[in-house]
DNA sequence: GTCTATACGATGATAGAC
DNA sequence: GTCTATCATCGTATAGAC
């Protein structure tokens, strides 16, 4: 069973978006990679902006379903752990969206309100979590802190990459979403009752590298 | 007295590239908007990796000159909020620089490494100012904690602009160093003591808006 | 120092044969 | 669906006159 021209162009395209940039990806580039032809590639796609718009159909897909967190959730620390590690992994696999964030929303001007969607999403979705954490007398806040809190944890979760990526600059560490997790895990720390503090301090060790 | 032409490329280009991200400018529209003619604009630099290469020069001064912080320093809380305020200023008057970060490092080689350098200048930084709070007996943090909070100060300094023009696109709030410091500030509140919590807090209020 | 004119290369995209 | 041309545009950068 083959895989479809047009689907391996948008896995083509991903990967090389993330390694060099986006910027730095021509059509030309992304065809010579898969070995078929420019023109081939335009028969697929109208152009350049639908591959990156439909890579950004997928992102967001895949974020929805992620953060689709139900307001009366009941998390443990482990599920959080594992929560913040899929987020972070799905973050790093369309990470060329937030490295030149400025340049492709000004070059495809639709994709702002789909970006900042996204974001208000995040911050909900960690709302819910911080809740339930609250409901289960883990944390204890008040609403300042709370909301400052979130919008910490949504600007962690979209930078972070970045931020590690450039301090590791061709480190093997770099790009291992368990390092993200470690850091959040260091953000809640301070806000939970002492036993919780020591359950996540262990369950830090583990994300540690 | 006359401003020099070479003086003018350079806070014209830096407004552009802020205004509209580094890419969208043209050496043609720099010379345009300064009504000079493009040859003029490369007889006084050789190429557009020149210019920023100067403006990320001026950037790295003023951050030297901010970040020289003498290890013994004795800082109150008001005077913290003095230096993010200074900092986050500083930061958003070279914000294209953080806006499409990969793509203006891959095309710029030599800009990689001056960033990282940049980057554990400011870790080095929040680590002077962490121990001065320590010192003085308004913080107390094990060594794993204070690792992670200052990494997490830095991210927060580099991303917050972008962050947060994101999240208030158009709004008039945007670009306020005072929002930064008030995401700082509650940053910290959880590893202080009780007492300069609270004056921390009413602090806080004053960068609110 | 400043201008006009232009070369050059790269890239997104199309036309038409197979 | 796929290929081989090929176009049109744009952006950087240079040459040479004033």
């Amino acid at each position: 069973m083959k895989v479809k021209t047009r689907d391996r162009i948008l896995t083509t395209s991903l990967a090389l978006f993330n390694e060099l940039g986006e910027p730095n990806v021509t059509t030309l580039l992304i065809s010579d990679e898969m070995d078929i032809s420019p023109g081939n590639l335009y028969y697929h796609f109208r152009s350049k902006s639908d591959i990156i718009g439909e890579l950004f159909g997928q992102y967001t897909a895949e974020m929805d379903d992620l953060l689709a967190i139900p307001p009366d959730v009941e998390v443990s620390l482990d599920q959080l752990g594992f929560f913040l590690h899929l987020l972070f992994e799905t973050l790093e696999r369309y990470r060329f969206l937030y490295h030149d964030l400025v340049n492709i929303m000004s070059r495809y001007p639709d994709l702002k309100n789909r970006f900042r969607k996204i974001l208000s999403r995040k911050g909900k979705g960690f709302r819910s979590l911080c809740d339930s954490l609250t409901r289960q007398r883990l944390m204890s806040l008040d609403q300042s802190s709370l909301d400052a809190l979130c919008e910490q944890l949504t600007l962690t979760v979209c930078y972070w990459e970045s931020f590690d990526s450039l301090k590791e600059l061709g480190n093997r560490n770099a790009m291992d979403p368990a390092r993200g997790v470690y850091q959040v895990f260091y953000l809640l720390m301070p806000h939970l009752t002492e036993s919780a503090a020591g359950e996540l301090t262990v369950l830090a060790q583990e994300y540690r590298r």
